[in-house]
DNA sequence: GATCGCCCCTAAACCGCTTTAGTAAAGCGG
DNA sequence: CCGCTTTACTAAAGCGGTTTAGGGGCGATC
């Protein structure tokens, strides 16, 4: 097999605006005007530069484009973690389905702007991009000053609302309440929750997982039930796994779990059953999302719904709004809804009492 | 609540490199010398440059450095479907992952262009990339040549070696094959196929599905099994529901179905459970990909793993070779393999006769 | 027949950065 | 003290487009 050698003299054969104006015959501004204004050119002129410019396969050049009409057509997305970490979760990419239709909608492409070399502001000043989405970052975080000394339009998502940038985020803390008393109310006193990490560099809870803890703990409250363990995993079905090891064993070990992610929580249940334990029968689990797989784990996983494409579009549609310069507010938060399956039952002991 | 108002002044603020250069009392070179070459510059004038840069929250714009580097530190996925549908089959998360791994290492970012305004040429003119990673395209295709006049380095993934770009495959006729086998030894005959559906404009199915066919149909013809029946349906487990409608009823209901993505599978799985149908006891069914989710459905899928972070891993490290100008040549397709779990079983009447 | 306005088209400035070529000053050996 | 290399810095020319301001030709108007 030949390979495919190095490209022919990459950019030497790059055909420019004036090649194209030179072999036409006329002016650098006649051809950008037949692509950009082409009714300020003749009909005949027209359609001779038109054609002269596809004979030549004639291309014009991004980032040229991009600097001198001070817009590139691109949105980024900012992630604060890994990509390799953050696509583990379905919850990314039905998020980037909504984000994609309205990207489709008005033309745009999306940028993944993952940290670069450790660092988001890095990747931020690389990046070429009309607007910025920006994930689960901390409403105070440095590179949300950064973007707004920029004047770059930004839109948080799963945030809280900054003085700067408008935020669109769920109902966290009810949904995280109404699963918490679910297990309450099926009998459970003893339980676990395992928090989302802290993504990058900031020390405390992101504030998604600040405002579903406080939803689990009013519920706790309420009940005066005692207070759970808290533990921590990532939002992946391996870190799930591993998080059932953190759970207290013997006589402490909880009756039901609230995870903060679906992946967490069916990475649990899987070392759950393959250790030996019944779910629900044992253990019950609840999750955080609804990603499409909940559906189809077995048993199927009791989980807080949230709107994740719908939350993507609105994110889209705020930013590209802010880009046109229009006056935005952060809407109010998005309706969550717990959703009932089989991964959570009695404790024991009730279903003993009760049989 | 107060809105988040018209970005005041949004490009007049920018600060430029001539800003830092007066401020400092330098010329611009030098202010760029500081953070490209900061060798070139004396001890005291470096820190009184980036110490004056950072004041002033300077930060070089992108679309002028790619413009004068010829560079723009972004690789492009070109995607030949909506955002929407592309993103509801976990393969792409999956592709993406592997992808995003080289990307991290050698700080890149990735653009996702799906077709814009309904073309692909539109949308590779528009984007501002170093290289492309083409997925699913015909190498015939249009864009194809388009890209390679342009010099642009691109490599195809799940489509066939053309003459301009290498390309990375999987072994879909061995994993097609080795799925129809299996499913010939247990006793079918009356098989269906769901096809995937040829993408964008061209006409006949996509090299994948064309290979994935053959290498069904080699195993059919080995067997003397009459043909099957051919569908076609999309990646989503919405297509794979309404695919259920589409098989032949009655007599000739077919005891199996090859499926060409998992997605289909669950989906039809999930379709023909609700209408009655037990899997895998009124009907078999076989998947593709081994998407994380086939090993969670009820019943477990059995479906063909190919490796699909490796394969992103594996084009995106092609592609960055290729960027540096080293020469590459296409790798042999890697490796599938039958993954064997719950959904396939013994037609009926064989069943009966074991038993 | 001069004036005006309109239609087409162009020259040149500009977007913000990198980089080449080069200059002035300092260092240095003889 | 002179010529030669270094060192430290700069002017200006790109990169490849868009856009502003305006010029020439020409028919209509007065």
């Amino acid at each position: 097999m030949v390979g495919f050698p190095v490209l022919e003299s990459p950019s030497v054969t790059r055909v420019t605006i004036a090649d194209v104006a030179t072999a036409a015959g006329v002016s650098k501004t006649a051809v950008s005007f037949a692509f950009n204004n082409p009714e300020r050119l003749g009909q005949m002129t027209l359609d001779r530069v038109l054609h002269v410019a596809h004979d030549l396969g004639y291309t014009p050049h991004p980032a040229a484009r991009a600097l001198s009409m001070r817009r590139s057509g691109t949105i980024g997305v900012l992630i604060p973690q890994r990509l390799t970490t953050v696509f583990a979760n379905p919850f990314l990419s039905e998020l980037i389905q909504g984000m994609g239709e309205l990207c489709e909608e008005h033309d745009l492409t999306m940028l993944l702007v993952p940290p670069l070399d450790g660092s988001l502001e890095g990747a931020i000043r690389q990046a070429s991009v009309d607007g910025f989405i920006s994930l689960g970052l901390s409403p105070d975080d440095h590179a949300l000053e950064t973007l707004h000394r920029l004047g770059i339009p930004t839109v948080l998502v799963d945030s809280a609302a900054s003085a700067n940038h408008p935020a669109v985020n769920v109902d966290d803390a009810g949904g995280a309440e109404a699963a918490a008393r679910h297990l309450l109310e099926l009998g459970h006193r003893e339980l676990a929750i395992i928090m989302l990490p802290p993504t990058r560099s900031q020390a405390g809870p992101t504030p998604t997982a600040a405002r579903r803890i406080a939803g689990y703990q009013a519920a706790l409250d309420r009940a005066g039930a005692p207070a759970p363990h808290v533990i921590t995993a990532g939002a992946t079905m391996a870190a799930g796994a591993r998080a059932l090891d953190a759970l207290p064993k013997g006589r402490r070990r909880p009756t039901a779990v609230l995870a903060m992610s679906d992946m967490t929580a069916i990475g649990l249940m899987s070392a759950a059953q393959s250790s030996g334990l019944r779910v629900p029968e044992d253990i019950s689990i609840v999750g955080y999302d609804d990603v499409p797989m909940a559906a189809w784990t077995s048993p199927a996983l009791t989980t807080v719904r949230q709107p994740i494409v719908e939350k993507g579009r609105l994110a889209a549609r705020l930013l590209i709004q802010r880009m046109k310069g229009k006056e935005v507010v952060s809407p109010p938060p998005l309706a969550t809804k717990l959703v009932v399956r089989k991964s959570t039952s009695y404790p024991k002991e009730v279903a003993a009492q009760r049989s």
